[in-house]
DNA sequence: TGGAGCTTGTGAGAAGTTTCACAAGCTCGG
DNA sequence: CCGAGCTTGTGAAACTTCTCACAAGCTCCA
């Protein structure tokens, strides 16, 4: 059926198109859209937006346009949206208290099918409407509701036994907001969040197009505390 | 001084190697790392390690691997991390909370300025050891403490707006973790953070990687309810 | 029915990224 | 001082992603 598989910068963009679509059959009600419209409230190129959509099919009308409900149809397809999917969400500190409260979530039909912790203080609490697990019975809970994704949330020291764990249970794709590196096996595909390292990216970008004075300036100070490179 | 860009992907990485060379200071004590050693903790290829150093100057020693210390300072300087950036957080919901009591910006020398939102019984809360601040008052704070890179944690339709405020206030980097685009001027940098988006995404490469024959049933299955495409 | 005006789908080339493979160069022991 | 054993730095090839440009094909109106 497929012919060529869909490269990953353009699985990582079909989310986007998604939204926009909804956003605009809702706000709009267009009935179709142009790949030149979609790219501007997408942020990006038209003929991207075209080359993209073409991975998936050939679902667009020459001198028309897209038809906004059939895409919309075709990209929730792709995207396995046309199911619901059980996630274990394991850390319930202040990111996991947030991540269970986010709507956003349920609106793509991702349910929190639990939230685990391994804190005695923590396990039995009430989050997000749900109590709080103790993490030895992630096991059952994945066996249990089909859980196939995985949120890790815990400090970073804790997040390769947490998700050796969910691999353990049977979790298959792994979300993981500990700022520390977890390996998995490869049958396992994970995708890491990390809050800090976004901003260092910001920080290098935004160094960079400081004014050239001020940074000669800093540089001067800054190397007279360098380190010497060892002979 | 430079002779090529960075490139971007390299950019991305940084972040990485430096908080594996930090661990690796602190657990190991080692002096001296090589470029293997440093790709087995960072997940990724020694070769792509090697080159994204080699961008920032050849401070390795043949035969022998990197000097820790001295690396972890180049990087340092690089990424803009010898210096500390106030951030301004606006929306103080459940996203804004959590990232207001995150460790693991003021460990990178981010600090949280201040956190701002709009709403009358949210302003003057505490949050983190903080008040939330309305949201007028961006401009002064953003004036008076260098602000130069703000985070957007507040619901999809304000986001927009809230970029705006933000730019017009002086702010040149912006990490969005509002699900929508956001548009800036192009002398200001973006970043986005979309939670559902990473969910969306596992969820296609799990539905992809589902047994052959449960797939094909789903499909019959959802073939059934698909829109027609219209002639 | 035919032609003007759009818009898609895509080949081809450009740009960016990853990986390979190996010369250059360091250390250390004898 | 020399050669064995490592490890870096980097051209070059392979691969991926982006962008351009235009033929193919649709609609609508005269």
């Amino acid at each position: 059926m497929r012919t060529r598989p869909i490269p990953e910068a353009t699985v990582a963009r079909l989310p986007v198109y998604f939204r926009s679509l909804l956003d605009l059959a809702e706000s709009t009600g267009a009935t179709t859209v142009s790949s030149e419209e979609l790219a501007r409230t997408c942020g990006v190129n038209a003929a991207k937006v075209r080359k993209d959509l073409s991975y998936l099919g050939s679902y667009g009308t020459r001198g028309v346009g897209y038809d906004v409900e059939y895409l919309l149809y075709q990209i929730s397809r792709e995207l396995g949206l046309t199911q619901d999917w059980p996630v274990a969400l394991v850390g319930a500190g202040n990111l996991g208290r947030a991540l269970a409260s986010y709507k956003g979530f349920a609106e793509r039909g991702f349910s929190i099918a639990a939230i685990f912790d391994i804190e005695d203080d923590v396990v039995g609490n009430e989050v997000g409407g749900m109590t709080v697990r103790h993490l030895d019975e992630l096991k059952d809970v994945v066996a249990e509701d089909g859980v196939s994704i995985g949120i890790i949330a815990v400090p970073p020291l804790a997040a390769q036994e947490v998700a050796e764990r969910l691999v353990d249970a049977g979790v298959k794709s792994i979300l993981n907001f500990a700022p520390s590196v977890v390996k998995v096996p490869p049958n396992v595909t994970v995708r890491k969040v990390d809050l800090s390292i976004e901003l260092q990216i910001l920080s290098f970008y935004q160094q960079r197009t400081q004014a050239i004075a001020t940074a000669r300036e800093a540089n001067r100070r800054l190397r007279l505390q360098a380190p010497k490179k060892p002979l």
